[in-house]
DNA sequence: ACCCAGGCGGGCG
DNA sequence: CGCCCGCATGGG
């Protein structure tokens, strides 16, 4: 059943146990970046547009216990479906997960405190364009400068809403049109990760290793250790990435190292604490080491 | 005015 | 390898 005429969007729902809606899209996640979230009493209205189409998400119920409903334009009817499951990280054995990583007192209390939290799977090149904007940035820049993206870059689909841009729109856009963006100084690496983003074989992708794959984006041009493992956890689905910015670093060191030590051992810590499940026990950490920061979102 | 933000590339020792 | 620097830009 193909919707390829999608004026009238795929519908659906599911219900899920365990799930935060507003601690998954709150979170730092590339959904946090481009996005309409909204709570208006106990109904959760969540929108957002892909290269494909659009979705518009709503949610009710309690945390134990929340159903999910979607409306998904340029989807079919099996793709809607999986587009919703995928994104919000609804596939994912959380209970197992969790008692994987709950290795000590500090992540135990940011598992209750983000209890909910899933991480997301999203397109590699939405992530990879996402976490490029992030870099020595915060969090309400980045939405600024992913909505101006969007709405210069992204073409109108049938649903008279913007798309995503695809990487062919950027890397057609001069360096100027995307600094007027506010993009800064990363105006260039967006568009040099765009031309050379074509030359991933994303198929081949999935059947690297870890080190490989990440070593494979780290040869674009504005792709470093950081904005690599994020694209890799958020992407491609790799859970043990562990990206390592300033604020996990910081936690890091104070909470479980004592001491100031260089990206790459507290990289080595998580992976030899929290083994395949380290992205899961980042993203927790991170949200919950800035759970009273969160004037700055 | 000063500092910071989900960093990266380049240069240096 | 590690360390240090500049980088654009808006908000606290």
């Amino acid at each position: 059943m193909i919707n390829d005429s999608p004026r009238k969007p795929m519908l659906g729902s599911v219900t899920v146990k365990d799930f935060s809606l507003e601690a998954t899209v709150r979170s730092g996640q590339p959904l946090d970046f481009y996005s309409s979230y909204e709570k208006k009493g106990g109904t959760e209205v969540l929108g957002y547009v892909t290269e494909k189409g659009a979705l518009a998400i709503t949610a009710t119920g309690s945390r134990g216990s929340k159903e999910i409903s979607y409306s998904a334009y340029g989807y079919s009817h099996a793709a809607a479906g999986r587009e919703v499951r995928a994104r919000l990280g609804l596939n994912d054995d959380i209970r197992k997960i969790r008692k994987s990583i709950d290795t000590d007192s500090t992540i135990h209390a940011a598992l209750v405190s983000m209890r909910g939290l899933r991480v997301t799977r999203n397109p590699p090149w939405e992530t990879a364009l996402s976490f490029i904007v992030s870099q020595f940035n915060n969090i309400k820049r980045i939405r600024l400068i992913m909505n101006r993206l969007i709405g210069r870059f992204g073409g109108v689909g049938s649903t008279g809403a913007r798309r995503f841009p695809s990487p062919q729109s950027i890397a057609c856009a001069s360096i100027s049109e995307l600094t007027a963006c506010n993009a800064g100084f990363r105006a260039r690496y967006l568009r040099s990760a765009a031309e050379e983003w074509c030359g991933i074989n994303q198929g081949s992708m999935q059947g690297m290793g870890y080190q490989k794959a990440k070593a494979r984006l780290m040869e674009l041009d504005g792709i470093g250790e950081k904005v690599a493992d994020c694209i890799l956890l958020m992407g491609y689905g790799r859970l043990e990435a562990f990206p390592v910015d300033v604020w996990i670093k910081r936690f890091m060191e104070d909470r479980y190292i004592g001491k100031r030590v260089s990206d790459r051992e507290i990289r080595e810590f998580a992976a030899e604490k929290w083994a395949g499940y380290a992205g899961y026990a980042q993203q927790y950490l991170y949200a919950y080491s800035r759970r009273e920061g969160r004037d700055a979102w």
